[in-house]
DNA sequence: GGAATCGAGGGCGGGAACTGTCCGCATTCG
DNA sequence: CGAATGCGGACAGTTCCCGCCCTCGATTCC
């Protein structure tokens, strides 16, 4: 038989993606499906364990060989479906904006989508576009992951980038800078670049950036006037973004609020009434919340809310005394 | 130097490690990060590329390797948060339950909980925790992610289950069978699974499963009396789970409408208004993608749909008057 | 209790593969 | 044109891999 490293180490990439499937396999058949003896096998799993990965293996009849969780995350070796699977998730949690993990989804997303198979790229815009975009964006309008994806290469990789913009009054304008950072803010993304056109540091919505391309022109990463780029973006954001401090009494044990809305300031007013503050940043975001708990409850705060909430009220009212 | 075929294969692994970053490395660089000669780099990209794995590279200056999309998955190498994200992801999906993709959606799961290091499955407990779950069910049960994953593991191991269930009408049971398959129904899943005890063929809902226990014993997996699970499950649950077949006006572009509910039936009515019909289970899930759609709407059909939104409409009423 | 199955691991010999070095070549950018 | 990059052939020395023996320990089933 002929052989070479290429051979051994993909054997024991292989070796590696049969035991990761949750089950336990024998010696002798891991030999039979590699096509060599179960003393190499004896020996590929040895090396695995030297690689850091730690195999487990039970003794006696029945016994077998698995891979179990270590202290560092072994290469994940991925079939086309579960592939596709993690694309997916990561899209739909990207556009939700997970918790404090969304530079580190866009990673992955960027590192993935850099190697997944172009049949499976279009499974999975098919499969993104018949997913339902579940959280109502203020406006409407949810971030496009593909463009994530993009502007992660694009810095990673110190690319100039082109775009089209359109400015918060609606101007739409041409740019090419020199992006550097992307930052989350609440629901939104804002990509931070310096434009050597104007000289200078700009931010940029990502929902309204269009036609990216990057250049493939490199450029030496600029220090940004700030030690942190989410900072240096809240400070020149603080004035726009408006935030609303909502009030609202909910009557639902504080338990039961705090378990279902994760992040609120809830306050126990009674054994089965509490008073919640602080939930999120649109109105629309916020009444969808407020409703989605299923329960009585009186608002105070925002009058937006109260106005959102009116709108809401009238419309279903109307759509069901005239169906 | 000594060396072994894990070092080698270590640094094929190291190297695509580096590659899978979206960037471009020149093989000076590689050949010093991983401590040996370029001219063993260009023997690692050919290797690499030997494998399957295709690896770009530019010429000339600012040249350098990369990674690119070929025609199978390469392993993915994730750093500790990027494995986070895509656990996080898959729950959040999996919780949603996305088109098509459910199965591959719990394998890949089950894959990566084997082997996810303990100190981060903590930090994806933490997290899962504090994400809103979005959906919300029917009755307000969403289906536990780590659920999935232990039976995956079971299934896929061919080991005997014990758990304890609550049937439908609340009576509670212990368990102990034979999983055989795991089929994702609406929002909800079902495990379908051989009662050695009763010597028959039982469907458990998952979310009513509590008390899981892998016993560790193994079975010789039966033949099902169908030759799809699926189709099998849904024979059986035909009778009871109700859908709700619903007609509404919709007044919005029937393009518009299509895009943000995929899915639906839509015939367009006029250039601004069109007919949805069969959207989906619940009420609750009906009504608020109605609601979604953010304007005027007009709802026919089913009764239940008129009596929930009443409800929503007279809940809101009073959280706004009395507020 | 015995047999069968499975993992762990030492030793051996032949053959093969890996690495580094040196070389010339092609390509791209400034 | 020169510098940086990738490409790849040839060679020599080292070493490491593989399959085949073997024994031992653990576990399960009969």
């Amino acid at each position: 038989m002929l052989v070479g490293v290429t051979d051994t180490a993909g054997r024991l990439l292989s070796l590696l993606s049969l035991l990761q499937s949750p089950r336990e396999w024998p010696g002798s058949e891991l030999a039979r499906r590699l096509g060599v003896s179960p003393r190499t096998i004896r020996r590929d799993v040895d090396r695995l364990r030297d690689l850091g990965y730690p195999v487990e293996a039970t003794m006696g009849a029945e016994g077998g060989y698995r891979l179990v969780a270590g202290t560092a995350m072994p290469p994940l070796l991925l079939d086309d479906e579960e592939a596709v699977a993690i694309a997916v998730g990561l899209r739909t949690a990207a556009r939700q904006t997970v918790a404090g993990i969304e530079e580190a989804s866009v990673r992955a997303m960027a590192k993935l989508e850099q190697v997944l198979p172009a049949r499976l790229r279009r499974r999975v815009s098919a499969l993104g576009a018949a997913t339902v975009p579940v959280v109502l964006g203020a406006d409407g309008v949810t971030v496009d992951p593909e463009h994530l994806t993009v502007l992660a290469s694009a810095i990673a990789n110190r690319e100039r980038l082109r775009f089209r913009y359109s400015a918060a009054d609606g101007t739409p304008s041409g740019r090419h800078v020199e992006p550097l950072h992307l930052v989350p803010s609440g629901r939104r993304w804002y990509l931070v670049a310096f434009d050597p056109g104007r000289d200078d540091w700009r931010f940029f919505r990502v929902d309204r950036m269009t036609a990216l391309s990057p250049t493939g022109a490199r450029f030496a990463p600029r220090a940004l006037p700030a030690d942190d780029p989410a900072t240096y973006l809240k400070e020149h954001m603080l004035s726009r973004a408006p935030t609303y401090p909502v009030v609202a009494t909910v009557h639902l044990p504080a338990r039961d609020v705090r378990a279902r809305l994760p992040g609120a300031a809830v306050q126990e007013v009674d054994e089965r009434t509490c008073r919640v503050s602080g939930l999120g940043d649109t109105v629309e975001y916020l009444a969808f919340h407020l409703v989605q708990l299923g329960c009585e409850f009186e608002v105070h705060e925002p009058p937006e809310l109260v106005r959102h909430l009116r709108d809401l009220h009238d419309r279903i009212g109307r759509a069901i005394s005239s169906g």
